[in-house]
DNA sequence: TCAGCTCACACATTTGAAACGT
DNA sequence: AACGTTTCAAATGTGTGAGCTG
């Protein structure tokens, strides 16, 4: 299985045509997403961003903040967040850079943040920002609070994922729109390691008011840090790298750094080696390699833009996935990418379609559960039990000690389970979850209460990006 | 010995209930 | 009585630094 990074050479092109946009799939593929105070994130991820990851929890700062648009108004939208881990490598901060300190340790059980409000109309997404303020990190893989679960001194990047669903059911059946953004990339550690970031966090953050060198409690760090504030707050501009993929998120799931091991004995060399050539962007080199990047930073012309499908698996004929790459051609966002400087947002748009394959249905055809014939008619939404060799062929995988796993859609359903059955208190009769998780799953927690409301929900991993 | 982790701490903001005024 | 504003305490979020651990 191949990482995203490792696919995209491999596909280019324009769309197929079946995938060309009707009225519907446009709407459909229409959707953009842009990152609120990309410049914040860009100072930090000049720097290389660290984020403090502790037993209980902690947020995230900067915190995730998006802006949607091209959604349809009145369809319900889910929107949801997990964390990638960047490379198959542990780091260390050795005379103020990052190192490279061995292969990765194995992944934790991998949680996915639900934003509290999904699901909710488009129209509420796109009227004010969408905030993740509070997603919180641990490092503790026994966390029963639903946080995310990451390793120090490992690299992470967030995901977003807007999944077209009128309830967390049909989230399993719907096409994923996931976008990332290059900047909020991060290295999750337990205690600072650069003295730069420490600062940046005490001055941007309001929490950290106290540490500032004009406020009360100077004392305390008057010897830490003597950093020229000019400094680390000048804004290195570059364009950015938005990846944008439309996926069902089975297959994009590495259950280990299995992409990289092809590269495992050069890597992390060749990463010190772009380190070094890449400094002006970032501490952090690995992360463009793959990437086609202009040379100049002020430059407009839009980054490599891929995009990736999955599609949501049949019984009789899973594909696994589909990838499309529309990289090299501007397209709009480049252009909504090249302006960011000046609206201050790092924006993404996709313009795939969303074409899922569902038993039964040529995928070239828009599903009529998600294309409608009227973007704000009733929609059809399909049973559970349409999808049980869907089902059951994911738990057979499963079941394979060691196997790869296909299909990881993670979903607190059942196929057995009746719709709405989220909608409010009930007989805590339905398992947890996790029989359906990938490898690691016997870590994820077991809970005995049944889930009366999203915020419940979400604490249960959604899918397992450990597993292709 | 040392890098990484945990914990208690002081200081900050946020939140929500109570009190108050219109 | 209903509603809006203000106040205040508790909860929560933050980095620090000492101590612990492997």
């Amino acid at each position: 299985m191949q990482s995203i990074r490792d696919l995209k050479p491999n596909f280019s092109g324009p769309p197929p045509s079946s995938m060309a946009a009707g009225p519907d799939a446009y709407h459909q593929g229409n959707i953009r997403m842009t990152l609120e105070d990309p410049e914040l994130w860009k100072t930090f991820h000049e720097i290389g961003t660290e984020m403090i990851i502790t037993k209980p929890g902690r947020r995230m700062f900067p915190h995730c903040k998006i802006n949607l648009s091209g959604l349809i108004p009145c369809a319900k939208y889910i929107l949801l967040v997990d964390m990638v881990p960047e490379d198959g490598f542990r780091y260390k901060w050795n005379k103020e850079k990052w190192e490279v300190a061995g292969k990765a340790e194995p992944q934790p059980p991998c949680r996915t943040y639900l934003h509290p409000d999904s699901p909710a109309p488009g129209s509420h997404w796109m009227k004010q920002s969408v905030s993740f303020l509070k997603l919180k990190l641990t490092n503790n893989t026994l966390d029963q609070h639903g946080h995310i679960i990451l390793h120090s001194m490992h690299r992470y990047h967030p995901r977003f994922h807007i999944v077209q669903a009128d309830d967390l059911f049909s989230v399993r059946w719907s096409v994923f729109q996931t976008f990332t953004f290059p900047e909020t990339s991060f290295t999750a550690v337990t205690a600072y390691q650069n003295t730069k970031i420490t600062k940046l966090k005490i001055d941007h953050n309001p929490f950290a008011k106290g540490f500032r060198d004009e406020g009360t409690n100077k004392k305390r760090r008057a010897n830490k840090i003597s950093l020229p504030p000019d400094d680390v707050l000048s804004v290195v501009s570059f364009t950015l790298e938005v990846n944008l993929m439309t996926c069902v998120f089975s297959d994009f799931c590495p259950s280990s750094y299995e992409g990289y091991d092809g590269e495992e004995v050069d890597l992390p060399k060749r990463k010190e080696d772009e380190a070094v050539k890449e400094e002006r962007y970032s501490p952090w080199a690995a992360e463009k390699e793959h990437s086609v990047r202009t040379d100049s930073p002020a430059g407009a012309d839009p980054r490599d833009m891929y995009n990736t499908e999955q599609l949501v698996p049949a019984p009789a004929s899973y594909q696994p996935y589909r990838f499309h790459e529309y990289g090299k051609s501007p397209s709009p966002s480049s252009s909504i990418g090249s302006s960011n400087s000046g609206s201050g947002r790092s924006s993404f748009e996709s313009r795939v379609p969303d074409v899922a394959t569902v038993p039964n249905h040529d995928s070239s055809k828009p599903r009529t559960h998600e294309i409608g014939p009227s973007p704000c008619g009733p929609q059809h939404l399909p049973t559970p039990q349409d999808y049980t060799g869907v089902l059951n062929m994911t738990m057979a995988q499963a079941g394979k000690p060691g196997g790869v796993i296909g299909h990881h859609i993670y979903s607190p359903y059942g196929a057995e389970q009746p719709l709405g059955q989220w909608g409010g208190p009930g007989p805590a009769q339905y398992p947890p979850p996790h029989h359906l998780t990938a490898d690691y799953t016997t870590q994820a927690v077991h809970h005995g209460y049944h889930h009366g409301n999203v915020a419940e929900w979400s604490q249960y991993p959604l899918f397992s990006y450990s597993c292709w």
